[in-house]
DNA sequence: ATATGAATCGAAACCGGTTTCGAAAAACTG
DNA sequence: CAGTTTTTCGAAACCGGTTTCGATTCATAT
C-alpha cells in the first residue's frame, strides 16, 4: 500500500506538505503541488479512507436502515427505488452508502451501537418498526438522521402525502359512482398505513359517506399475501363493496387476485386501486389504478436534507410532503348507482 | 467519544490492558478484565472500526458493486432478493455491506480505486457489464472478489445452470406438442443472456427442432420493455411461433402484454415461459411458468464463499453452479399438433 | 531461601493520515 | 541593503486503536 510517507521519500517533501496539496491547502507552490501529483500518479497512490477518518472524525458514509424483522428489506419495489435514487445523489456528493444491521457477528447490537462503530456521517431510515427501541435511540443520539415515509419530531423527514393521496384515491372512486368503497389498510404499526386509513376515513366524510366497520380490513406490511385475505373477508360480506382502495400496490394486487380466485371479473365486478405505482402496476391485469409517489423525487430529496444536515450541522428538523397524482389506468370503471 | 484510554484512566490500567480485554488475549486476570468490562459499559464505550482496521488492514467491509449503466441498480427484483440474502449470512459473520460506485463526489475514479480507498475485504459484483475495463481492474488486483450470474476465472462465481435451465424450458415446451418454438434473449452482453441462448439452441439440437433465425429475437437488459418490443416483432412473423421462451421473467412479462395487446388470448394462442421466478411470476395472468433460480441460495452461497476467500486467503477459485427447477404454472398449454 | 517458570501487565512503536504553528526562504519596501 | 511582509515548507502532536517484547509479580519446585 503507498502511502504519503512513500510520496514523500520519492519526491523529498515531507509527508505534511504531500497531505497539504491533496487537501488543497494553498500554502503549497504550484510546481511542488505538480512533482508530487505526478509521483502520486506513478507510485498509484490512493489515500486511505480510514486513516482520515480517523482524524477529520468525518468518513463520508451514510447508513441505511431497512426493517429486518419482515424480511422484505431491500426487496420491496417501492423502497428499492427509494434507495437507489438516495444512493446516486449520495455518491454524487461523495458520500457512500452502508447496510447497518442490528445483529451483526451473532452479538446483539444494536442501531446506534453499530452507527458509532463504523462512524456513520449519518442514517437514512426506511420502512421500519418505528416503535423500535433501538430506533428510539439512534434518534435520541445527535447523528443526523431522516425517516422515509414516516413523520417525526426527531429526525428530517420525507414523506408523500398520504392523506391527500387517500383522498384522491377515495374521490375518484366516488366520481365514478361508487359508494360502497372498502379500505384494506397497511397495518397501522406502519406510518404510511395508518396516515392512508385517517386519509380514507375522512375522505368518506367530506364525500357524506356512511363508514361501515366491515369496509376497513387490516393488511400486514404492505404484502401481497396480506392483500389477498383481506379481499377474502370482504367478499364474504354480505353487501359486498364495488370498489376498494388498497394503501399499497401489493396489497391490490394480493387483491386482484383473490378477486379473480372468486369468480369476480376485473374491473367490471369491482375496482381496486392502489397506492405507490411500483414499475408492475401499468403491467398488471387490469393494469392497475393507483396514486403515484415520486420514488426517485423521495430518494433524492432525503439525501440532499440529509446531507445538508451533515455538512451545516443545522439544528432545525426539516419535514417534506411530497405531492402525489392519481394514475388513471383500467382497473376502476363507472358504476350505475 | 470514549475510547480506550478513558477506559485505562477510569481503572488504572494501561490502555494495552483494554485493549487486550476486546481482543481476547489470554494474559490478562479474570478479575482485570471484568473491572475493564464494566468500566467500559459504564462508559459506554464503542471501539472505533476506523482506528482498529488502520493497524489491522481488515475493515469488515464487503463492497457491493451493481451495474450501473442501465440506472436499474438495486432496483431489479431478483437481484435485491439476491443482495439480501447476502447481506444476511454477511451480517452473521460480522461483515458489512458497501454500495461502491464508480464515480464518487463526481471525480471519476472506478471501481478498484474506490474499493482501496474504504478498504474492502472483499467484493460481490452483480449485474454487471463484464466487458468494462473498470471491472477487469479489480479483477487483476488480489482483493477477492465474487461474481454472481457470471462464470469466470478471474474471481470467484456463483450462477445457476443457466444451459440446463433453458433445457428444461425448451423441452418443456416441446412435451407440451410445441415445435415453433421462439426465443427472446436477455442481451448477448450479458453472460445469464448468452447462456441461455445457447441451452436455447442446443435444446433445438437435441429435440430436432430446424432453428430459425427469425424466431431469436434480442432483448437488452432483461427489461418489460424490451421484452415487449421483442415479442412485437414475433407477431409480425407470417409463421408466428406457438410458444416463446423468453430469458427472464421480465421479458416474458413485456411479451405477454405485447401478445395481449396483439388481440392474443392467453395462454391459448400462445404459450410463455419465463426465467428467474421473481415474486410476481406467480401473480400475473395468466401466472407464469417459468425457470426458477434460487435467488436466496445464490446470495448466501456468494456469501459465504467470498468471506471463507477473505479468511483463509486460499488462493484456488471457486466456482458454485446452483441447480434450477421448472415451475409449472399456467402460461403455458399444450397445443394440438 | 533461592531458583525457576508462569501469569500478568505496560512502554513504545506503529497504522496513515491531518493540522497547528513556527522557521526559513523569497519577495517586497523604502 | 536592511527591514518587513509574504510564501513555502516541515516538526511534532494527534486521532484510537493493536501488537511486540520486556519487566514485574506471583506461585512452584528444589
Amino acid at each position: 500500500m503507498i502511502t504519503i510517507y512513500d510520496i514523500a521519500k520519492k519526491t523529498g517533501y515531507s509527508p505534511t506538505t504531500v497531505s497539504k496539496v491533496f487537501n488543497n491547502y494553498s500554502d503549497v507552490r504550484a510546481r511542488t503541488r505538480q512533482e508530487i501529483l505526478q509521483a502520486a500518479e506513478e507510485l498509484g497512490y490512493v489515500p486511505n479512507a480510514h486513516a482520515r477518518t480517523l482524524t477529520t472524525k468525518k468518513s463520508w458514509t451514510i447508513g441505511v436502515l431497512f426493517v429486518e424483522s419482515s424480511g422484505i428489506g431491500i426487496r420491496h419495489p417501492y423502497f428499492s427505488a427509494v434507495i437507489e435514487s438516495f444512493k446516486q445523489v449520495a455518491a454524487s456528493k461523495g458520500y457512500v452508502l452502508m447496510f447497518i444491521s442490528k445483529d451483526v457477528g451473532g452479538r446483539r447490537s444494536g442501531y446506534l451501537e453499530n452507527c458509532k462503530l463504523r462512524g456513520v456521517d449519518g442514517v437514512v431510515v426506511i420502512l421500519s418498526d418505528y416503535d423500535d427501541p433501538d430506533l428510539q435511540e439512534l434518534f435520541d443520539s445527535n447523528i443526523p438522521c431522516v425517516v422515509i415515509d414516516y413523520d417525526t419530531t426527531q429526525a428530517h423527514a420525507v414523506y408523500s402525502d398520504n392523506i391527500e393521496g387517500s383522498y384522491r384515491a377515495v374521490e375518484y372512486l366516488h366520481s365514478l359512482g361508487h359508494r360502497r368503497i372498502a379500505h384494506i389498510t397497511g397495518g397501522m404499526n406502519t406510518f404510511a398505513g395508518a396516515k392512508r386509513e385517517t386519509g380514507y376515513t375522512t375522505a368518506l366524510k367530506r364525500l357524506k359517506l356512511q363508514p361501515q366497520e366491515a369496509y376497513i380490513v387490516a393488511g400486514a406490511y404492505f404484502s401481497i399475501e396480506s392483500g389477498y385475505a383481506a379481499m377474502m373477508k370482504l367478499l364474504e360480506l354480505e353487501e359486498r363493496p364495488t370498489a376498494v382502495f388498497a394503501a399499497g400496490d401489493h396489497l391490490a394486487l394480493g387483491a386482484m387476485i383473490a378477486a379473480k380466485e372468486h369468480g369476480l371479473s376485473l374491473p367490471r365486478d369491482m375496482s381496486i386501486i392502489g397506492y405507490d405505482d411500483i414499475d408492475l402496476a401499468q403491467y398488471l391485469t387490469p393494469a392497475l389504478t393507483t396514486i403515484r409517489q415520486d420514488s426517485v423525487r423521495m430518494g433524492s430529496r432525503a439525501a440532499e436534507i440529509l446531507i445538508q444536515s451533515i455538512d451545516n450541522d443545522t439544528t432545525s428538523l426539516e419535514a417534506i410532503v411530497l405531492p402525489v397524482e392519481l394514475v388513471v389506468r383500467e382497473s376502476c370503471i363507472r358504476v350505475e348507482q
